[in-house]
DNA sequence: GTTGTCCTATTGTCCGACAATCCGACCGAG
DNA sequence: CTCGGTCGGATTGTCGGACAATAGGACAAC
């Protein structure tokens, strides 16, 4: 009984207001489409608006469904929704193991995600990619040098090890190689480039993956590059890293041409 | 009475087969912690995993939420709230003022928007945001510059026009600036690079209104600059463009330094 | 052809319910 | 007094079922 009064009433609103607006104007009488948004979807931007605006702080736990339901006059289910919407976004999560849901701060693997569904979906070449990656990457690389700290260092070479020691056909070796990638950009000390650059390595990942298994000589070149790529940074040496990643960039290019796979072949998912 | 069988059944199932997984290693007895995710969380993931395999593509139609609950004997609750973690990811969405929902490829807005939350709840300072266009802005346009057509050319000026023509005081101003940049993105036919840099001038945009409130020669030097860049576009003059573009964005920093603004105040949102 | 009417399928929202389980409080044994 | 058990309330995950609003189509009337 409540419930069909409050959504006609809301509409009823929404849209006289709108027409009362658009009234005055005679001339080609052009009204803008009344905005009719689901109740799921005002309740999540409500809560979105508070945790951007700080009100509910990362760490923070939400009310209870129920308490968040009776706020908008709403029904639990409807609140769910708006839950889950959130939810996928990044801004509220459940710690495992947890019953209540607390305000987070969107993670870059998903953002990362998201981008990996765009390129797939949006069927994003291996040569738009890749030079996605070359605009970025040497930078990255050059950053690196500028700001690596011993820890840094040390787990770059780690992983170089790791890719060194890998066993031939080992499909685990391009993952040592996103790695690789990753640990640069965190050097880098800049969480924007970061996360614009996050998934492209992972994206290439799975025809990386074919490259690495038909030309013999990608693993050493890859391996070469990586330990030129750790001594510039070790020294330092911001030039040296960013004409390294660079080569070693463009290397890439060059393995996909010697494997035969064509520079148009869409990025795929795993 | 149908449900509560269901959900023990495959709760006790995960937990039994994990068990008698890691029942033979003795030695530390480690226990991976039991999967343990919610029907919504799976429904999500196996339309989702349709949509990424192609099985359903763009623009088709999802089939009716009684027709999914059937399918995976779930409820129809369960369904929607699964359809809103995928609505919130930009792979489905219904169309204005269509019924049934239809899968979509997720759009740069929503990327984008992903990445201002992200941004601005991790705190990320402006110094930040501004190397990151550093990196990516300069070649971004000298693809311009390469593979601009007629077209680009042609929206481009018209911003350049809007925003010499912008009033004094005009918070609008910015929102002009961020579009200029988003053209030399569409121009430069890299939707990766696109779709990385999309809300870098949008973050920035509050502050950057602050700025060109106080500096009074922005607004000149922005202007110049822009000319200048649609110049060498016009030219097919990468290296021009490059160049102008860079001294662009230091511009942007000067900016900000003159007009008093620390380079480590926070990104913010509106 | 356009407009009005009617039907059906489907969505948005609600109600109410219940099992599982987390959490904190309380309590007895060492 | 700390530590491990026990118990009850709070909260979530899920369900069945309901109903109004509306998109979409068929079909008749103008």
């Amino acid at each position: 009984m409540a419930q069909p009064r409050a959504r006609r009433s809301t509409a009823g609103a929404s849209a006289t207001s709108t027409a009362a607006k658009a009234h005055r104007e005679l001339e080609p009488l052009r009204f803008e489409p009344v905005e009719r948004d689901p109740a799921y979807t005002r309740v999540a931007r409500a809560i979105e608006a508070k945790i951007l605006a700080r009100e509910l702080r990362a760490g923070d736990a939400l009310p209870p469904e129920m308490d968040l339901a009776q706020q908008f006059r709403v029904h639990r289910s409807t609140v769910r929704e708006a839950l889950r919407r959130l939810e996928s976004a990044g801004l509220v999560k459940r710690p495992p193991g947890a019953k209540r849901m607390v305000v987070s701060r969107p993670a870059a693997a998903e953002l990362a995600s998201g981008m990996r569904h765009a390129l797939v979906l949006h069927d994003v070449t291996f040569v738009e990619v890749w030079e996605a990656m070359m605009v970025i990457e040497p930078e990255v690389a050059a950053l690196a040098a500028a700001r690596r700290d011993q820890q840094d260092l040390q787990a770059l070479t780690a992983v170089h090890e790791a890719f060194k020691s890998s066993p031939k056909g080992d499909p685990h070796a391009v993952e040592v190689v996103a790695r690789f990638f990753e640990l640069l950009g965190a050097a880098a000390r800049n969480r924007v480039l970061v996360l614009a650059k996050q998934s492209l390595a992972r994206v290439l990942a799975p025809s990386l993956a074919r490259m690495i298994d038909k030309v013999p000589q990608a693993r050493s070149r890859i391996a070469d590059a990586q330990r030129r790529i750790i001594g510039a940074v070790h020294d330092k040496n911001a030039e040296e890293a960013r004409r390294w990643m660079s080569k070693h960039v463009r290397d890439f290019k060059r393995g996909y041409e010697l494997a035969g796979i064509s520079p148009d072949t869409p990025v795929s998912v795993d």
